[in-house]
DNA sequence: GCCTTATTATGAATTACTCACATTAGATGT
DNA sequence: ACATCTAATGTGAGTAATTCATAATAAGGC
């Protein structure tokens, strides 16, 4: 036995710093989860049936749900995918989802200060007090733009604003 | 009879330009989403029975993608949601939902620039080939503002950065 | 160890959507 | 106006992702 923290002690404190119990459910799915972001739900019961052979699907939807919830993980929903999870939630970081392959890589952010934050409204839009801002990239990683048969370029319209 | 251009035969025109054929149901669809913004295919076949009591759930469905895919329409997936969809096409506009009541608000631009096609990738991450950035935005309208017991403040991270 | 209740398992149900195939109806040419 | 071609819609079934109600189990405080 050594006395230093190990990966599950240090989820395990976690867990009680927002009041949840600590479950070996809850800590597989964690440890999948840090095993690999951007998982779907799906992965997750592979992945954490690796360690605790009898999870149950639904299980694995309650506790990913619930420790969305506490912010222990983040839901992202990118287009055409079901929902994928990441224990990297302590940056307000964003995501680039490739067209081609699906993959999806982490972005940090677009510009230095807040202008996701300070939006300017349509028209016959009321004001809103905006918490959160996610952006979601939508382009061709560098394995998909090579494998692409033509020239893909960026769309104008997004090219002259933004 | 009039000579006048009136919306339906804006929109047969429009139909005819990403050569496709006019039929009514495409019309039903596209004045109901013209009508009420961000709409759910729900909202779509129920708006769309109005003026064409027989349209089948599926149909909405093939309609809604097929004019998507041609540029009539423009499909977004907020959190908590199913599919909407909108006429406003033709700029790069954002969106704004509401955590209490789930309402939809436009956004024009979040900056005069470009910055989100020019994403700071994060260490790991490889480059891709951005085409476009969709921002979802999420707080609380005015409304669910005054009816919340609590002060929800933003959070400190998001206040930092963006 | 016991007790409380948070948590997980069980099984069914639901929502949002897609698919294969048959039928109908725009658009084009005569 | 009519025939023709095939895009578009209707029909009916099927699926993926997720949620719900309720019963069984197991953390954590005493």
């Amino acid at each position: 036995m050594t006395l230093q923290t190990t990966p599950t002690e240090t989820w395990a404190a976690s867990l009680r710093s927002v009041g949840r119990r600590v479950t070996k459910q809850r800590l597989a799915v964690l440890a999948a989860v840090e095993r690999s972001p951007h998982s779907t739900a799906d992965d997750v019961v592979s992945a954490a049936r690796a360690e605790l052979a009898d999870i149950t699907v639904q299980s694995v939807y309650v506790v990913l749900s619930d420790l969305t919830v506490s912010g222990l993980l983040r839901r992202i929903e990118p287009p055409n995918s079901p929902a994928r999870y990441e224990t990297r939630v302590n940056d307000n970081h964003h995501h680039a989802v490739c067209t081609g392959c699906g993959r999806i890589e982490d972005v940090d952010c677009a510009v230095g200060h807040a202008p996701c934050l300070t939006p300017s409204w349509s028209p016959g839009s009321s004001r809103m007090t905006i918490q959160i801002a996610d952006v979601v990239y939508q382009g061709l990683c560098t394995d998909c733009r090579e494998a692409s048969p033509e020239d893909v370029p960026a769309f104008p319209e997004h090219t002259e604003k933004h």
